[in-house]
DNA sequence: TGAGGAAAAATTGTATACGATATTGCCCGG
DNA sequence: CCGGGCAATATCGTATACAATTTTTCCTCA
């Protein structure tokens, strides 16, 4: 893999650091200091943060340096409720077409992520456990609601760094599980309320009450006005 | 309007003429000759492509010119399929929390629509046809789907200026109006199924047979290629 | 001490330059 | 007349350089 173009492999270096919450929300990612991490030009970061922007997974601020994205409670709940949405089509449209072959690749995913959660390799899990919906949307057949399906998986990934409540990390016990039987068996109904079900327990995983009707515009009050702040609080 | 930054400027610029059909799907994009009718660097048409490649209105290829994307006739069905699911739920949603000064905006892009219909403007009706699209998804509420939804339209465009049958342009009568009806009455399940017969009807106007399947790899047999088979058929 | 503001530093926005790669045109042998 | 290989061209991929803008620092003054 690896398209051999340096934008591409920066890319997804990133986006796997963001994905497995190497990179927290909010961490800055200015394109020169970013670019000698890589050993590589601005010219190629800017490619691959670009992207990455238009993806909803870093913020992109005019003169300011990108920012990876620190999505609102709002937007939580918007990315959840278009998942219900796509997601119950998918896996009706994978009920009707799948083939033992695309189911056994499925189990295979599972099987991954219940080695990942013994193993406690959070990152691993949480990894094949996107890999399983986007193998889902591979079997529904349908590229662009597959594309949309790619965006949302990252997004909820982010989603999930910023507001899990960390106790219960492994929310879903065997959700995917089910899931897969319904799918196997052509089960469409059965398996759109499974689905629907899993991405409801998942978002009720997080702690998403809107505290305050959009604390962000402050953040974590400023950031940089703040570092100031403590640095005089903090008086060495 | 705009960003004061020459890469939107020009993103947004290329993006229309797309939208407008002027630059009909397969034309070549090259960063220099781009930059040049802008008078501006490749640097800021690199990323303007950039963006719209994401979007999938233009495609990339390593080492040789950007295109116009050419949307195949699977895609097409697929974008229609994407379409018909996200806009019934933005309907439904619409229809459940409009307000009267959301519905007046409505009628106003129908207004148009009409307007432009009569005066013969196809730039202008398409571009009004799709900002109706729009303005039901900001009136639903989701950000997440009205993104989306902004993806297909553009994508829906390129497709209507690829396979558009030439007599009947003017697929829909007043599906935009009875639509506005639904939605103001609060009439869900109505509205819902009004979109989806709109949208079939959408596409029902182009020609998506698959004459062969997937006729693409050749394409319209090659581009370049071809163009030195004819050139030899056609002795001048 | 705190506020205001100008200079300095940092970072992005844009332009230019050079090497890499694919395409094109041409020449030559069959 | 046709096909294959080589040079010329065009275009992209990446690096470097300068301009514009923002942020930060620090100094001065009330």
């Amino acid at each position: 893999m690896g398209h051999k173009t340096l934008e591409h492999e920066v890319y997804a270096q990133i986006c796997a650091a963001i994905m497995d919450h190497r990179l927290p929300a909010g961490t800055r990612l200015g394109e020169d200091s970013t670019g000698e991490i890589f050993g590589v030009n601005r010219t190629v970061v800017r490619r691959a943060l670009s992207r990455l922007a238009h993806e909803k997974i870093v913020e992109f601020r005019p003169h300011r340096s990108a920012i990876v994205a620190r999505p609102s409670i709002r937007e939580a709940r918007d990315v959840f409720r278009a998942r219900v949405l796509i997601e119950r089509e998918i896996v009706v449209l994978a009920a009707r077409v799948a083939t033992p072959e695309q189911i056994g690749r499925l189990r295979d995913i599972e099987l991954g992520e219940r080695k990942a959660l013994e193993q406690g390799d959070r990152r691993a899990w949480i990894r094949l456990s996107g890999a399983f919906h986007l193998e889902l949307a591979g079997i529904a057949g349908n590229d662009v609601l597959s594309g949309f399906l790619g965006e949302l998986v990252s997004r909820t990934s982010l989603i999930i760094g910023l507001y899990a409540i960390e106790g219960q990390s492994a929310c879903c016990r065997d959700d995917h599980g089910a899931l897969s039987d319904a799918v196997a068996r052509g089960e469409e109904a059965a398996a759109a309320e499974l689905m629907t079900r899993h991405l409801q327990r998942c978002e009720q995983g997080l702690r998403l009450e809107a505290r305050s009707p959009n604390v962000d515009p402050a953040d974590v009050l400023g950031g940089r006005a703040a570092a100031r702040i403590h640095a005089r609080e903090r008086p060495a």
